[in-house]
DNA sequence: GTCTATATCTCGATAGAC
DNA sequence: GTCTATCGAGATATAGAC
């Protein structure tokens, strides 16, 4: 039951406090920018894993190569801290959505969403599974968002889908299950990452992995939506 | 960032304390066992939403209806109590997995399968999402269990969908990444209850809900694994 | 801006009365 | 078996020197 120590970044901030009032002005201010983003990277990897509560800014500060008094001068708090790297990756997670378009014809639409997702899960897995964390907390600093911006936008797509049906581009089927379940399959290969490596010896940054897992699901659901005359 | 308080449990322990020890052996065990149940129904409530760290005793003995220091009468330590809540979902969470078996068809097999994960879904929303913290914070207690007896298993099953596309029951498939499918579907509609509610304004407990996803999924699964001559 | 020191709080676990 | 009281560890956040 005790925590992995994460390995500590070699982070290119300064340990000599004085140095930074010699910077120009311009020079302090990519100072700033960059240890900023040395804590918000920090605070991902440990929150994605550890949950809120089941973090502690020590081992975030630690991370980071700053002290823990030092990112409370940046951040003013953990709640403040937590908010800020919640914003960041809600961008991220949501913009492969914007694949699926009316414009574009239903198959491809469908394989380049399930692609990009992929990728997302390839390369912010930890985003995937901080997200995944929020919603089986039961959303409390989301449920705003997901009720009003998500909400709106999937419904949007759900039209989309619909008309791809009606059209006969695709077979009937339920919008929202279907977007459901594109959801699922992707970011499953993130947050769940230790199962599938467990059974298969391998993760979405091997390339082989990540091209047979998108044809695999690309097909496997493109097939499924292949219009059948009965 | 405030812990919703969760809604106490009308629970039957009893508050007089001296009480028991008039009771009968039987009736104490069958006291003991309930009250034991309590624990772990409480237990199983807090952890699921908060995680081991995120999850206090105080919290989950007052949704159980007894004292913090009774709570440790019964399990000795939160380690302890994590455990015994662990090791009884794992048996819920493996059980549909037997339904994809050699001896039955390809079709129903699966069709079974995905309805018995999805009323496991409904049923046991809870021991379905604490099994998602565990993998989300890489899995440290039940790593061993992943690499042994469930990547055994996974590799058997995966011999068995094997055996049915070589048999032309369905098209070729990876057989990892279908079982990865067939997992990631089912457990979204719990692990993420909240998004799925948020959009939908439903959740499995509605019977048209549940029988609508089940037959969505099954629909686009099995359609995207029918054997095509090409 | 950065550090050390510390105030304050929460939590797990124990001690001891009943 | 159950309770109250409390200890000690660890966490957030602040104070104040430099």
């Amino acid at each position: 039951m005790t925590k992995k120590k994460l390995v500590k970044a070699d982070s290119s901030a300064q340990a000599d406090g004085t140095e930074s009032s010699s910077l120009s002005p311009s020079r302090r201010q990519r100072s700033v920018e960059l240890k900023t983003k040395a804590i918000k990277d920090s605070a991902l990897a440990v929150f994605s894993m550890y949950g809120f509560h089941g973090s502690s800014l020590e081992q975030i500060a630690e991370l980071a190569g700053v002290s823990k008094a030092n990112l409370l001068y940046y951040f003013s708090s953990k709640d403040d801290l937590y908010l800020y790297v919640l914003r960041d990756i809600l961008a991220v997670w949501m913009a492969p959505f914007e694949a699926l378009s009316a414009d574009q014809d239903a198959v491809s639409s469908i394989k380049e969403y399930i692609k990009q997702k992929l990728e997302v899960s390839r390369d912010y897995p930890q985003a995937s599974r901080l997200f995944c964390l929020e919603m089986i907390q039961g959303a409390p600093l989301l449920k705003s968002l997901l009720e009003g911006k998500l909400r709106k936008q999937v419904r949007e797509k759900a039209k989309v889908i619909k008309a791809w049906s009606d059209a006969g581009q695709i077979a009937p089927i339920d919008p929202f299950h279907l977007i459901f379940t594109l959801w699922a399959t992707t970011q499953h290969y993130a947050d769940f990452h230790v199962q599938i490596e467990a059974i298969t010896g391998k993760t979405l940054d091997n390339d082989r992995f990540l091209k047979s897992t998108v044809e695999n699901i690309q097909s496997l659901i493109i097939n499924g939506l292949r219009p059948r005359s009965e």
